[in-house]
DNA sequence: GCCGTCCGTCCAATGTTTGTATAAGGTTGC
DNA sequence: GCAACCTTATACAAACATTGGACGGACGGC
């Protein structure tokens, strides 16, 4: 339990914007001590955390409250029919059910934006979908058939984005580089910024990010590095990029990103990151 | 939701741009706030992009916005080379281009039924790629490039089709298996056949397709044998599955069909495969 | 050159949204 | 009792949006 001023501190949002975000906008609604003082727990200070954060990239209050209480973090799916629990990735994964799948997916994107839905739910989402696999409970075959379903859905809203022209973005993996969905993610976001993304896909060999960055003339790649058995042959892509002429400047995103050298690091959030590349670009143009 | 703000930066249309293309073409018809301010929802924001994209290629504002508003939602990619040349994904896997590749891949699904496409045009064109490659005229990374782009595509189409309940198919690859694209066409045929298609992906694990046909109570699953080295793990799995009480039936299609025993074989042809798996199943269910 | 059309920008008056400031008073814990 | 902390309610200003008309550069036909 937190009192307004810790809240404050915690999420570096004024007491007085705390009070009249909870009045106008309902976003939390902590407990109150038998004197009325507000108390929040734990959830409530994530919510403003991720509402402080919509804010601070420019989403009007009033829009970033409505999305983070309707996706609420983990929609809750009334899915027609069965007993009316509420459903999501891992139980989808679990039950193998195409239908239910595809409407968690629908309603999650439906009850947020896009970027909202790659930067809060989907990688909580992820999460618990390895911590179930890990734990045994879930089949290598139940988290390839989730992860599939979130990867085909994300490359659909990928293709939705016509092509355009302008600076190309090399995005993939490292060669033994595999985990695509989040990278499906990131181009699909990079795509939505207007940024002309090459995806590369999983497992792309050593020799072939000089080749091809010089063959479309990229200026700019976008590094996964998700496992620790990633680390060795992304540093190697980092450093022959690098030492091209003109250089290769590279971003690495990912679990491990921090491990790499000679590689600007990505932003936490997915939509964050594509959104700094779009400006730089933009930027880099103008 | 956003805001007309937001979605100028995300457009790179300045915001008296936005209302005026709203207000003379009726381009995008957004929400209001209670207060009378626009909320731009994801699709209008697409919208606006195609829009952007098309008058920044020099076409007129006002056809621009006829041909979007005309056309549903089938921006017509101003392709790079626009002297009538015929592309081929092999070309569009040198370029590393993604809107080439995408006009490829529209021309090539509007220009016949998708039957058509999966049967003919695409085991050719995947042949062109694979001898491309082979001849080392085409690195692993620009194979990559074209092969992920049709498996979007045929991802999106799959995604397209809302699932259907009815008896579950089960389609994968054996364990260490890749070449993805040819089983999402597959996948995606049967979904179109109305068959509730369980895609598992590549590279699913030898205990996993038991496991997974008894918790859907799956009766039939399609197995790609494609490479030498899937010929044994395939075999494997078709021992596993037709062991159980009662058996699965297997069905095996690619290359190496023909090595495996205890199964029966794919029909040559991707479509008229899936219309015979959903025949036998209605026959079956009828 | 002249005219008409197209299209992005600018303007001004008005209204909304949002964070902050203020006043008056109650609660908490030493 | 007292200082620190919290409450509600009202007020306010800066930032943000709205509408509709007017303006001027670009382009094409005559």
């Amino acid at each position: 339990m937190y009192a307004v001023k810790q809240v404050s501190t915690l999420t570096g949002v004024s007491e007085a914007t705390l009070r009249v975000w909870e009045r106008r906008y309902g976003i939390v609604q902590p407990a109150r001590s038998p004197g009325g003082y507000r108390q929040y727990d734990d959830d409530q200070v994530a919510t403003l955390r991720a509402m402080a954060a919509l804010v601070h990239d420019g989403v009007p209050a009033s829009i970033a409250a409505r999305t983070l209480l309707g996706s609420d973090v983990r929609p809750r799916v009334a899915t027609a029919g069965t007993d009316g629990a509420s459903f999501d990735l891992v139980s989808a994964a679990t039950l193998l059910d195409p239908g239910l799948i595809h409407a968690v997916l629908a309603d999650a994107f439906a009850a947020s934006t896009f970027d909202v839905v790659v930067d809060c739910w989907l990688p909580s989402e992820l999460k618990r979908l390895g911590e179930a696999w890990e734990g045994g409970s879930l089949t290598v075959a139940q988290e390839h058939f989730a992860s599939a379903a979130v990867t085909r859905h994300l490359a659909a809203r990928f293709e939705d984005v016509p092509p355009q022209g302008g600076a190309p973005v090399l995005v993939g993996l490292p060669q033994g580089g595999r985990h695509e969905v989040m990278l499906m993610a990131f181009a699909a976001c990079l795509r939505r910024e207007g940024v002309n993304a090459i995806y590369l896909g999983a497992d792309v060999p050593l020799g072939d990010w000089s080749m091809v960055a010089s063959e479309v003339g990229a200026r700019v790649a976008v590094l996964g590095v998700h496992l620790d058995a990633d680390v060795s042959p992304a540093q190697a892509v980092v450093d022959e990029l690098s030492a091209l002429r003109p250089p290769v400047t590279v971003r690495v995103g990912g679990r491990n990103r921090h491990l790499i050298r000679g590689a600007r690091q990505l932003e936490d959030r997915v939509s964050q990151a594509a959104a700094a590349i779009a400006r730089d670009l933009r930027a880099g143009a103008a």
